[in-house]
DNA sequence: CTGAAAGCGCTTACAG
DNA sequence: CTGAAAGCGCTTACAG
């Protein structure tokens, strides 16, 4: 990259004179046509780019620490938006004037980020929907800024999560509610986590209260509405159809719902629907009809994460804003038509 | 903000000790534990935090530019999710390698964020959402880095934007497939935003074509799904209630969708919905019934604003770069069930 | 084991 | 009207 100063002496000018033209203050400055053009035309010919942080320095403007948030771009990006909504209103309301970099990286190459990280280039990072590869990878790593993993576990790193283990049992108390001969399951498809730890932990959460889970009542689908559409088709296909589902994402639910209401299968007198929720109450809330949801509060967890970094931050010894803090973020049950309670059930159970 | 040097007088040591202990590199350099800890209590007492722009600038690892997106934080974080999927999407085709910064403000204080923008804190700014008053704001300055505008006018900075004539075209167009005596209109409100310049465009169309549209069928709402709720309950209360409805937003229309099935109002039949999309596509497709939409597209206008930061970066010319250039972008109209055409239209008229 | 010094790329008061 | 110089806060070879 070529600099002022290479600009200058092309020019034939000083840096100074080079740095005024750059800052659109000829006029002010009484810079005579010819010496400007004579600038502009070197850093034409070099291709000149200001050096971002060579000026923040030198204006001292950016005492403001740099937060980043590292994200996948699957079909998550509805998460990011109710996570981004979190984090700036956790912002605002603790008065904590940073800057918000947003980080987009492929899964099982969080090495190729591993520069940034270990040069310090931010004042403390949030990151999301790591593969086990990427975990493992930061792990061996010992960077000298707080971390704070979102729905990840780690002994060397803040995480913040929500316990995968209470969403199944909230998921498994509500169907044994009703008696389910068998239950269907939708998870989400991804070719970087083998099965998710909510999955497994519903799973096991099923052996324990002696509902068995048919193989192939296990359904696989994108995140995505188009998933759940295919998720419904192939549903409905099954042998011995289960009148219960137990889903993963409320994304892949609203298209199973769409096209069952295409359908006319109805809902739940013909499948009873329970989902896990990750990208707002409202989603499932406002469908036709209204899903019982086990909500993952995305805007909790973003805040949480945000409190955690501004407290690391506020710590003056460098160790203990190295110290890892966990977090957990309890689910909230929304029961809806979807998968109504018996009626004497009710009243134990207010929890919508 | 204590520095290193002054960490370094306070612990008694030079800068480099000072360094190495912060960047975690003590036992590789065999920095005794006396040492090492009259350095940690120096940075503690002064609560020291290292200057990122000053280890960039040193580490030259950020020839990077940075973009920085500025974004409100009203209803519209759906948008938001759409424009960063399009944005990173356009970044990754293009090869980009930059670093994205999210600025939330607020509307008609954009001045507060004039420092960033005139000391050239970025390469490249895209701006969304501004009021009037932000608007006429911004064009007041002269900062030295180009600026994208999404859906606003500009002469001086360049603009991507859909054209609101064209979507109020379409939409009365489809509208006068069928004959509808009167016809309601729901629209955003803010406290920002007068009226829209789509919901202007869109009754001047409907004058053009000789639609009446009563001041009274127009409800203003909250853009969100609880608006949208909210928005169905007054429609049902008009007097002569309208059978066709014109919605200025995706988000509203599935709240008003929702509230419209609980009470058993049949859309089409009943009331046919028309509506403005601006979370992509997807949203109004998988409602129940789908939604008949003329849709922003988001993704494609984050795309073209990166495209235009990313040849304006390229330009070697200082002037060049600063060209404002103008892109409009085409909406779509999706025509499904909650507004269908008359079946001769159909052939006419296939645009889903 | 630790310090003095150079230098990253820029801006700005100051001198002429 | 323009240049030489200082200095923003940091890291890193180098010297001792």
């Amino acid at each position: 990259m070529a600099t002022m100063k290479d600009v200058a002496k092309l020019a034939e000018v000083s840096v100074s004179t080079v740095s005024i033209v750059v800052n659109g203050k000829a006029k002010e400055r009484n810079i005579p046509l010819k010496t400007y053009n004579k600038v502009m035309k070197a850093m034409d010919e070099l291709g000149y780019q200001p050096n971002v942080s060579a000026r923040r320095l030198r204006n001292l403007d950016q005492a403001k620490p740099i937060i980043a948030l590292y994200w996948t771009l699957d079909a998550r990006t509805n998460m990011l938006a109710a996570l981004l909504a979190g984090i700036q209103s956790e912002l605002e309301k603790k008065h904590f004037d940073c800057e918000l970099v947003i980080r987009i990286y492929t899964n099982d190459q969080f090495a190729k980020d591993a520069k940034e990280i270990m040069n310090n280039t931010y004042n403390g990072i949030i990151i999301g929907a790591t593969s086990e590869a990427d975990l493992a990878y930061l792990e061996s790593l010992s960077p000298r800024m707080p971390i704070v993993l979102i729905n990840r576990q780690s002994k060397k790193f803040s995480t913040v999560y929500v316990d995968s283990h209470e969403v199944a049992t909230e998921a498994v108390s509500l169907l044994t509610k009703q008696s389910f001969e068998r239950i269907g399951v939708v998870a989400v498809e991804s070719p970087y986590v083998a099965s998710s730890q909510r999955i497994t932990a519903f799973l096991e959460e099923c052996g324990k209260q002696h509902i068995s889970v048919d193989q192939r009542h296990i359904i696989m689908a994108p995140n995505s509405l188009a998933g759940g559409v295919a998720a419904a088709g192939r549903y409905l296909q099954m042998p011995d159809r289960p009148k219960a589902i137990f889903c993963e994402s409320d994304t892949i639910v609203l298209g199973m719902v769409h096209q069952f209401n295409c359908l006319n299968i109805s809902i739940p007198e013909e499948v009873a629907i329970i989902s896990i929720g990750m990208t707002g109450p409202d989603a499932t809330q406002y469908s036709t009809p209204p899903i019982t949801a086990i909500d993952i509060p995305s805007e909790k967890i973003a805040a949480a994460a945000i409190s955690i970094l501004y407290k690391s931050l506020s710590k003056k010894n460098l160790h203990e804003r190295l110290l890892p803090v966990h977090q957990e973020i309890a689910p909230t049950t929304y029961v809806r038509a979807s998968f109504p309670l018996p009626p004497d059930d009710v009243l134990n159970f207010p929890r919508a």
